[in-house]
RNA sequence: CGGGGUGUAGCGCAGUCUGGCUAGCGCAUCUGGUUUGGGACCAGAGGGUCGUAGGUUCGAAUCCUAUCACCCCGACCA
C-alpha cells in the first residue's frame, strides 16, 4: 500500500502538476486574473523578503548601493544597442497612450497617444546606461555599483508562476568600471555572491559557468551563469552575470576622461537574480507532501502546536507553549533570533499538522498535557519527515543546531542528486540515448555551438554553460570528433 | 501567430449529441451535535445572470450566429 502523500501527484507521477500544487498548498501564490501575471501570497512573499534581506546584505558587503530607476523606458533607447533590441523587442509591453477618455457605451478608450511610446521595462540596461552616461565624467566618477530591486515586464508566451511570468520581481545591478579587468572582476564577483547564496542559503548545489555565445544576454560580452538540477534532471538557470564590453557604453555613450586626459568608453556589467529563484527552491527541496523550506530562509523555523482536550487544558498548554517560543526565540540563528510561532487556531490536530507540513516550516513542536508532564515535547523535521520526544530544555539548548542540521541535510541530498545524475558523454550515440532515457546533466565536449545546435534542436537539450571550474584540457567533440577546448553541461532546461 | 480544446457555485466536474419539472454532484464554507496525540463523523444550511450578445422556439446550459476569455501543443524565454 502506497503511504497517502499530502501533494496529489507525486513527482513520479506528473512532475509539472506536482509543482503547481506544491504551490497551491503551500499558499506561495496563484495565477492572477490578468493573464501571465502571478499573486504572491504572504507564504511566498515571506520567503522573498528573506532573500531580498540576505542578498541585499551581500550586495552592500561587496561596495554597492541601491537606487531606483524608472519602469517606464522610451522606446529610442532600447533601440540603440542592437542586439539587445533583437533579444527583447519581441516581449515588450508597450505604452502608447496617457489618458482614458469615455467610449459612448458604457466603457472607455485609450487617448492621448503619446508622442514616443513607452516600453515597460524588461530589464534597465539602457535607461539606467543612459543615466549614467550623464553621471560619468572623470576616471574618479568610476566605479558605479548600484543596484534595483525592481520589477520588470517580460511578454511571454507561456508561464509558470516563479518560474516564468509576465511580470516578475528581481534585482539587477548595474555597474561602470574604468577597465575591461576591473568590469571583469566584478562579473566575477557577482556570480560568486549568487552561487554562494544559492549554496549556503538556499542549500541549492550551483554549477558555475559561462554561457556560449548563443545563449549570452542581448548584447553581452560574456554572460556567466549559475545552473542548477531540479529534482525531475532539468536544468534551471538560477542567476546571471554579465560582462557588457564596452557594448553599452558606446551605444550610450559612457565616456570619461582617463589619468592622461584621454577620454574613453566606460566597461560596464550587469547581473540579476528574479523570484525564479523560489521555483527553484521548490524543485530542489521539496517532496510529495510538499514544500521543504531550507532554515536559513524559512520565514518560520519552527510552530508550535498546543494539543488539548478542552478550557483547562488549553490554559495550562497555552501558557507552556509561550514560555517555551519565549526561550527559543532567545536563540539566535544565522543572522538573528530563531523564528517561532505559536499555531492555536480553532482546527484539529491533523489538519494543522498537514498544513505545516505543506508550508515546509523547517520544525514542529508538538505540545499537549502528557507532553507537559514530562517536561518535555514531540518535535517533528520537515527535512526527514521524523518525529521523536526530546526534554523540553535539551530541545532549547540543540534547535540551533537542529536547524544547522537541516540545512546541511538539504544540501547534501541535493548534492547527491545531482552527482548521481551528472554523467560524461563521449559520442553521439551515448548521448541520444542519454537523453531519450531519464537524463540530467551530460558533460561533453564540444567543438562549436553551431555544429551541435541542430542535434539539441532535434532532442531539445540545451548547453547550459562550460563550467568554470573545469575550464582548460583538450577532449574531442562528442559530435564530430575534432580535438576542442571547449566542454559543457547539456541538459533539458525550464 | 499556426494546430487542438474548454467556458455551468470558491475549486473540480456531470448535464449539451437527442431542447422540457425549481440546473445537479464531490470538495470547500457556515450552523448544531458527537469527537479530538493526528488530514474525523452525523444532521442541516448558504452559495448560480450556465463566458457575453443576438437569434430560433410554447420552452434554451442544450440548437444557430457573432464575440470574448482561458488552457494545451508549437515558435519565444530569467
Amino acid at each position: 500500500m502506497a503511504a497517502k502523500t499530502a501533494i496529489t501527484p507525486t513527482r513520479a507521477q506528473d512532475y509539472p502538476e506536482w509543482y503547481q500544487q506544491v504551490i497551491a498548498e503551500a499558499g506561495m501564490a496563484e495565477n492572477s486574473s490578468v493573464r501571465g501575471c502571478m499573486v504572491i501570497k504572504p507564504w511566498g512573499y515571506a520567503l522573498w523578503e528573506n532573500m531580498q534581506r540576505v542578498l541585499d546584505r551581500m550586495f552592500k558587503d561587496t561596495g554597492h548601493q541601491n537606487a531606483y530607476f524608472p519602469l517606464f523606458i522610451p522606446m529610442s533607447y532600447l533601440e540603440k544597442e542592437a542586439k539587445h533590441v533583437e533579444g527583447f523587442a519581441k516581449e515588450c509591453a508597450v505604452v502608447t497612450h496617457h489618458r482614458l477618455e469615455p467610449d459612448g457605451e458604457g466603457g472607455l478608450r485609450p487617448a492621448g497617444p503619446l508622442e514616443e511610446p513607452l516600453i515597460v521595462r524588461p530589464t534597465s540596461e539602457t535607461i539606467i546606461g543612459a543615466t549614467y552616461a550623464k553621471w560619468v565624467r572623470s576616471y574618479r566618477d568610476l566605479p558605479i555599483l548600484i543596484n534595483q530591486w525592481a520589477n520588470v515586464v517580460r511578454w511571454e508566451m507561456r508561464t509558470r508562476l516563479f518560474l516564468r511570468t509576465a511580470e516578475f520581481l528581481w534585482q539587477e545591478g548595474h555597474t561602470v568600471h574604468a577597465t575591461a579587468d576591473e568590469a571583469m572582476a566584478e562579473t566575477r564577483q557577482m556570480l560568486d555572491v549568487y552561487a554562494t547564496f544559492a549554496e549556503e542559503y538556499m542549500a541549492m548545489p550551483v554549477v558555475k559557468g559561462e554561457k556560449t555565445p548563443g545563449e549570452r544576454f542581448p548584447g553581452a560580452v560574456m554572460t556567466l551563469s549559475i545552473e542548477a538540477m531540479m529534482q525531475d534532471g532539468k536544468a534551471l538557470q538560477a542567476g546571471t552575470s554579465h560582462f557588457l564590453g564596452q557594448n553599452f557604453s558606446r551605444a550610450q555613450e559612457i565616456k570619461f576622461q582617463d589619468q592622461n586626459g584621454e577620454v574613453a568608453y566606460a566597461w560596464t556589467t550587469s547581473w540579476g537574480v528574479s523570484t525564479r529563484l523560489i521555483g527553484a527552491l521548490i524543485m530542489t527541496h521539496s517532496d510529495d507532501d510538499g514544500l521543504v523550506l531550507p532554515p536559513k530562509l524559512a520565514p518560520t523555523h519552527a510552530v508550535i502546536l498546543p494539543i488539548y482536550r478542552d478550557e483547562s487544558q488549553r490554559a495550562e498548554v497555552l501558557a507552556y507553549c509561550e514560555a517555551l517560543k519565549a526561550d527559543l526565540k532567545k536563540q539566535m540563528y544565522d543572522d538573528g533570533a530563531v523564528r517561532v510561532d505559536i499555531d492555536d487556531r480553532d482546527l484539529r490536530g491533523g489538519e494543522k499538522k498537514w498544513y505545516h507540513v505543506k508550508r515546509g516550516v523547517p520544525l514542529r513542536i508538538e505540545v499537549g498535557p502528557k507532553d507537559i508532564a514530562n517536561n518535555s515535547v514531540f518535535v517533528g523535521r520537515r527535512d526527514t519527515n521524523e518525529s521523536q520526544g526530546i526534554g523540553r530544555d535539551d530541545l532549547v539548548a540543540k534547535i540551533v543546531g537542529l536547524l544547522d542540521e537541516i540545512q546541511t541535510n538539504l544540501f547534501n541530498r541535493a548534492l547527491a542528486l545531482r552527482t548521481s545524475r551528472t554523467q560524461e558523454i563521449a559520442n553521439e550515440a551515448e548521448f541520444r540515448k542519454y537523453f531519450a532515457g531519464n537524463p540530467g546533466f551530460a558533460i561533453c565536449w564540444f567543438s562549436s555551438e553551431e555544429e551541435v545546435q541542430p542535434l539539441l534542436d532535434e532532442l531539445k537539450v540545451t548547453i547550459r554553460c562550460m563550467p568554470i571550474e573545469s575550464a582548460g584540457g583538450e577532449g574531442v567533440c562528442f559530435l564530430t570528433g575534432k580535438p576542442t577546448s571547449q566542454r559543457a553541461i547539456f541538459a533539458k532546461a525550464y
